[in-house]
DNA sequence: TTATATACATACATGAACGTATGTATGCAA
DNA sequence: TTGCATACATACGTTCATGTATGTATATAA
């Protein structure tokens, strides 16, 4: 039995790539063989490399399936642009969080991303594009924290730029320790009350843009005693 | 001419470890060959397994190399235990970043433990380590804060397991997101000023124990509209 | 109904990294 | 001075993933 109709071709696509996200999540990504994957979606390699040119291509396409969504659902957020800026920022992180949280293809996917792989090598090409889309991302966040600012949302000290550093560094950082033992607590659940502990610290505690007269001098020796 | 005298021995150690955060950096763990490693040392495989009994003991003593130094000044900071545990837990946290913009060694191999390596397969033991050391600081920082929350410097109804969460993940969020760009701003200038954004939103706006009763209900529908 | 492109499976050749076995020259002890 | 353990270098065999070439049965168009 060969030649499938179009649905099944796109069926075995789809399967390709389920197979791939379970074995990246049990080998990592350089450890897992092509073969392995034509094995776990019950193939051979021939089916991959008929679907896709190589590995590389593989898990581009995998990240995509995973970060388009994503990446819209950011898009849809922007474009209802109100005049709560602050609020956006608020929305946009917690959906994101939450996304992660239920969606198991998100979850295993950025897992793999984030713990299951090296970004350099022969993937460097493909996390290019995820480098790209992580400064869009940046400066989006940026621009709310600029109109944040204008509306009184903010300090007007506000260095807005470290603001976005802080904010993206959280979500990044829960996502990253979270897909690391999801059972330690319900992110979905507290996604948003922790979102609001950096809004709360960057509106009573912002990073400033010019920092009092450099203090008296001094009070940058004794570091380096531990060790290199 | 081989045998070299004791010290010649342990500088040829430390040139293989040399050479393999650089070769690990370029080409990422997996990808790199014990033999790369090796000439990038001026010697040949029978060197390093002259030293190590196979890769992952390389990494692991590459790993250790960087991460004892950070471990003992957390020990450390954690010996002097004072009357202000929220000050201890600003301390670690802008030693532990001050360290990784300041130090090239840590730089670099933070650099490898996060982008340039997958935490499966066959070094999934290596990080094991890293695991308990992991969970060892997070248990330390929640001492800290239960803490804070008896004297007085967090609310008494703080959920402190979460504000641990919320800590951990910033500073891991910072460090990873930095090393992608360090050129972005100045980590070790503005350490300081970003850490007090989270404490100053735990003060204020922590995640509390008890939510408000739930709400009125509803206000979970309207998700997975976008994707999978 | 036939012909052709499709959607894979199978077979083969190549190279490369690994582990080990062995070679070897030297520092150090007796 | 001899002898041995050390600190590597060199050589060898094996495994294994990759890429490609080829085989093959079927859906679809003509």
């Amino acid at each position: 039995m060969v030649r499938k109709t179009k649905e099944d071709t796109e069926h075995t696509h789809a399967l390709l790539l389920d197979a791939a996200e379970s074995v990246f999540t049990k080998k990592g990504v350089a450890a897992s063989t092509l073969n392995d994957i034509a094995v776990e979606a019950g193939m051979t390699r021939g089916a991959i490399y008929w679907h896709f040119k190589d590995k590389g291509e593989l898990v581009r396409a995998m990240c995509e399936r995973a970060t388009l969504p994503m990446e819209a659902m950011v898009n849809e957020v922007m474009a209802v642009a109100g005049d709560d800026p602050l609020g956006s920022v608020r929305r946009l992180t917690v959906h994101a969080l939450t996304q992660i949280a239920e969606s198991k293809r998100q979850h295993t996917v950025f897992d793999i991303l984030f713990h299951k792989c090296e970004k350099t090598g022969e993937l460097a090409e493909v996390f290019e594009r995820e480098y790209e889309s992580r400064n869009e991302c940046q400066s989006q966040i940026e621009g709310l924290f600029k109109q944040a600012v204008k509306r009184g949302q903010l300090p007007v000290d506000t260095d807005t730029h470290l603001a976005m550093q802080a904010l993206h560094s959280y979500l990044i950082g829960l996502m990253h320790e979270w897909l690391l033992a999801p059972e330690a607590y319900d992110l979905a659940k507290h996604a948003a009350p922790l979102v609001d502990v950096l809004l709360a610290g960057l509106r009573v505690a912002p990073p400033r843009k010019r920092l009092r007269p450099v203090a008296k001098a001094g009070t940058i020796a004794r570091r380096e005693k531990i060790g290199v």
